[in-house]
DNA sequence: CTAACTGACCAAAACGTTTTGGTCCAACTC
DNA sequence: GAGTTGGACCAAAACGTTTTGGTCAGTTAG
């Protein structure tokens, strides 16, 4: 206990004298590099194990350029002024399943905030490549990595960038959603979307407009801020009410939060869900799992993603350019909100 | 565009030429370090800027020691078979939280598994400090860093280390939620805890017990695994059914999960919750805030932990030794299940 | 007038690796 | 027997910083 406190990590010089021979040696053997005769290879092991030596990842990164780190950037997350992921189970489910993953492929994982803002970290300039969830349009963050030649992919696409190819696609595949709710009885069909310039909501936007179009529905698309939760499906559903006319049979909203406000509201005003309409989430979350009825929606498989992302984004890093995007199949929860 | 596609990010080197003076200089005008002519800074100042210069993390890692990222544990996840993260948001919370509350303190965050197995990345040794959430008994992870000297903070304290004392602590004062219900009319309270042998069930039950000496109570505890989720909680209150006596008037179940089901199954015996027995919850989850009534619950505030974790640690790293362990106080959240 | 100090600056060492460009010797090839 | 090959090893450079230990004027103290 009183024997030097503070003692220092072997390095690969302590292996070499150890061993008998050069660092060079040591590095070669621990990285089978060069050629090594194998008894000098065994001595050499012998006598790292024997010291505990472990090689320190700063020293290499600053050789080798490769720190062993993965930055993982949630962009939706740059902007909430008071970090509250309370009921935004998404995000929080595709960290932890993307460190998970990316541990269990040797890699570490920081999250990092927006890195082309000037207060963040300078390790984060360093990191060896990037994952990008849900790009903003023309996203700045994609734009200082590609300048520096930082590896990335993104989880969404950027909407502005078509030439930009390395994202995660889900299916989304708004197709099974709508027919689901049409073979439950529902023949028109609401879209509730939100506000943010991303591709998520541009895309279920125009699918849902083409659907209408062939099944001759005339398309009714609310938009609402994302950041408005619970309330601000309450107030799509008031815009409804007083639009006077008939209600849809049934609202997609792409939010859990807007569905789960949604359909309370319009169970206050009388409407019995799902007899009289019907209501479906694009997004799986707490809220609606524990709606009542609890809703029908689209589990976009976090952890899918977050697996295909990081393993997209290693292949890239490890030389294997070739792999194609990825693309995570999302899976339709059926609940009592659209079965009659 | 065709211009040098991978342009090296500039050096300390370039800095030093443009401003026409060696890179001792610039570094100490960029840390504030030696005696530098105010002209000169000055010169090297706008140097800096003009080529964009932003220290490279690594190298200054590998001469000072000092990476500016942080390590964080949480143990409950390095056991991936119980890592069920629907409706467990707490350490999701907790992350998030840390990591951001680290970035806006000028460090990154890394969330790594047990650095004390083989697989653990490199880069684990080299991190600057950690936290380490929710230590098992005894925790090898604790040993390891001690032994190698790192600085370290953990979140709820290793029952088996006494002398251990850096630990973020909770309040758990089961008192308000007792001193509650009492005033919420309720007279004789039963206690659910769980079965793994932590602080969390110990301290309670003790405090519990304690409190019901006070009051005059019979103690009433029962045990029930913690994985058990709502099914336990279930099988809870059928023995309390089966029992035969009167119900307690209120149960105070240590997890939400536990609480739902308990509370749920009395409601099918036909019991009316607050009105005849009232529900609460030691640790806030998406269950107690979905059931109906929403389950009044302890919120036990990952936020503050992780900004009171990050807070210890970075006091620690920075010098001063001297401040206490911080507590976080705990937030009765009262909900449906307890007002009359 | 000399010694000591101070302000302004710099060259070189150090941090722990990986990689480059060797040397040396034994074994082949013609 | 001269030339070539290749196996086994190593010294030194390089990565980009921070820090140490200077030098060199110019100024002040004695």
């Amino acid at each position: 206990m009183s024997s030097s406190q503070i003692r220092r990590r072997p390095t690969i010089h302590d292996v070499a004298r150890a061993a008998g021979v050069s660092i060079t040696t040591v590095s070669h053997t621990l990285n089978d590099k060069g050629v090594v005769a194998t008894a000098t290879r065994q001595r050499v092991r012998d006598a790292a194990t024997e010291l505990g030596y472990s090689p320190d990842a700063i020293a290499r990164g600053l050789r080798s350029n490769r720190l062993g780190v993965l930055g993982l950037v949630i962009r939706p997350l740059d902007d909430l002024d008071s970090y509250q992921p309370e009921g935004v189970d998404y995000f929080m489910r595709f960290a932890g399943a993307a460190a998970v993953e990316a541990l269990d492929r040797g890699y570490g994982l920081m999250l990092v905030r927006d890195p082309s803002t000037p207060d963040a970290p300078q390790i984060a300039l360093a990191l060896d490549g990037f994952i990008i969830a849900d790009p903003v349009a023309s996203d700045p963050v994609i734009a200082l990595l590609n300048r520096l030649g930082t590896p990335l992919v993104a989880v969404g696409r950027d909407i502005e960038r078509p030439e930009f190819r390395d994202w995660v696609a889900d299916s989304h595949d708004i197709g099974s959603v709508l027919s689901h709710v049409q073979e439950q009885g529902a023949e028109t069909v609401a879209l509730v979307r939100g506000t943010d310039a991303n591709a998520w909501n541009a895309d279920n936007e125009s699918e849902y407009r083409q659907w209408a179009r062939e099944s001759n529905q005339t398309a009714i698309v609310y938009s609402k801020d994302e950041r408005s939760g619970e309330a601000g499906g309450r107030e799509v559903a008031e815009s409804m009410l007083n639009f006077g006319g008939p209600l849809p049979d049934a609202v997609y909203c792409l939010t859990g939060r807007h569905a789960a406000g949604l359909q309370r509201r319009l169970q206050k005003a009388g409407f019995s869900v799902p007899d009289q309409v019907m209501v479906v989430a694009g997004s799986d979350s707490e809220q609606t799992r524990n709606s009542t009825p609890p809703i029908t929606s689209v589990d976009l498989q976090p952890e899918a993603s977050a697996k295909a992302a990081v393993g997209f984004l290693l292949a890239r890093l490890e030389g294997n350019e070739n792999g194609p995007a990825p693309i995570v199949e999302n899976k339709l929860i059926v609940r009592g909100s659209t079965t009659r």
